[in-house]
DNA sequence: TTGTTGATTTCGCAA
DNA sequence: TTGCGAAGTCAACAA
């Protein structure tokens, strides 16, 4: 088996799952290893058929090539539409959820919006504290260097507007590792770790009364 | 079906494919989308089975719980140990090449080291321009903002020691992004955009003299 | 074991 | 369509 297209990859002769989806798609599956299939092809796909030998090739011409040389199994059964998975507990929800219950970051506070626009992207939560000030709030599940850049970034435009400053940042994640919280605090940034299930039992607290 | 763990997903009844590998790792496929599952079980994990309930753990105690109304196809197959996947032109592939191709850099240029090490992380290229002067090279496949401000926290901290300093930048990437590129030039890091074909076909003739 | 980085990332949303 | 950020990211590799 060879693809060929964005890199080059070769996969020796061996026993093989090979699924065929009703999108055109192709997947390679060895019995082992995680839910990554080792080579596929994405839709939208064309797949080209012999006994010994398939091609599945795609609109910017990658091409899959599989040679079969033996069937162990073949089956086919039509999967018909599908309903969709319903998720919980992503950033989103973490945003949805903080931004109800500010007072977990100090008395007094109030929520101006959020998904606040800035010309480099969305502040997630933009807020002003009980002396007046503006807080930005960068909401992660799990707080790496990359969202104390980004909170850097945010903080570094925002001040420079004479109407907003000054901006205070605060990270705020599920989990906060080391290297980040140290990153944040060197730039006076304060850390803020945030208990989903809490909140979220909080939340349903809240609709009681 | 539903998932519970690091989140909440449930997965409404339909037709479904689900896969066990002989790892224990189990995939739920629906016949579109791409090569993700729509809900999963990374190895290492095990499944229990009744008939018309499986149940599959982790260690953290993340559970993943499929209620079987009816099967419409049921097929084992051992497919034995696997043979590995072979991959050319990923970013170590590159980092090879352009070491080998300073001159794509500027003339007179020398190589220090690949993958020069520093407290916060390997620096892809060291190399010393025709001034003798140091130049920090990373290189990325696709070059985004991520890439340049890793890039600028290791000239930070190069440019403290007086015996680098000064030391320049440079960032190398197959596609280099607008605003990634836009950052980088603000900063004083020069952007170049690497042709992998080019320099793979050179490496080529390279080897015919 | 833990942390860091790349990826044929995939996926979802918004401009 | 394109661009950008999140993901149950996964996976490889180094400390």
């Amino acid at each position: 088996m060879d693809y060929d297209g964005r890199l080059t990859a070769h996969l020796p002769s061996a026993l093989r799952l090979l699924i065929v989806k009703a999108d055109g798609s192709v997947l390679v599956h060895s019995d082992g290893g995680s839910y990554k299939p080792l080579n596929w092809m994405s839709p939208p796909c064309r797949l080209t058929e012999t006994p010994a030998k398939w091609t599945v090739t795609n609109k910017p011409g990658e091409t899959l090539t599989i040679n079969i040389e033996e069937t162990l199994s073949d089956t086919s059964v039509d999967l018909g539409i599908d309903p969709g998975l319903v998720k919980d507990g992503v950033e989103a929800h973490l945003q949805e959820l903080l931004a109800e219950q500010l007072h977990l970051l100090g008395d007094g506070w109030r929520l101006i919006r959020r998904e606040y626009p800035t010309p480099i992207g969305p502040v997630d939560i933009m807020a002003r504290n009980a002396n007046n000030e503006h807080v930005a709030v960068e909401i992660k599940r799990r707080g790496e260097i990359d969202g104390v850049e980004q909170l850097t970034r945010y903080l570094e435009l925002l001040n420079r507007d004479p109407l907003l400053a000054p901006v205070h940042g605060i990270f705020a994640a599920q989990e906060i590792k080391l290297q980040a919280r140290t990153l944040a605090e060197d730039r006076g940034i304060r850390c803020v770790t945030l208990d989903y299930d809490t909140m979220r039992g909080k939340e349903r607290e809240g609709t009681l009364f």
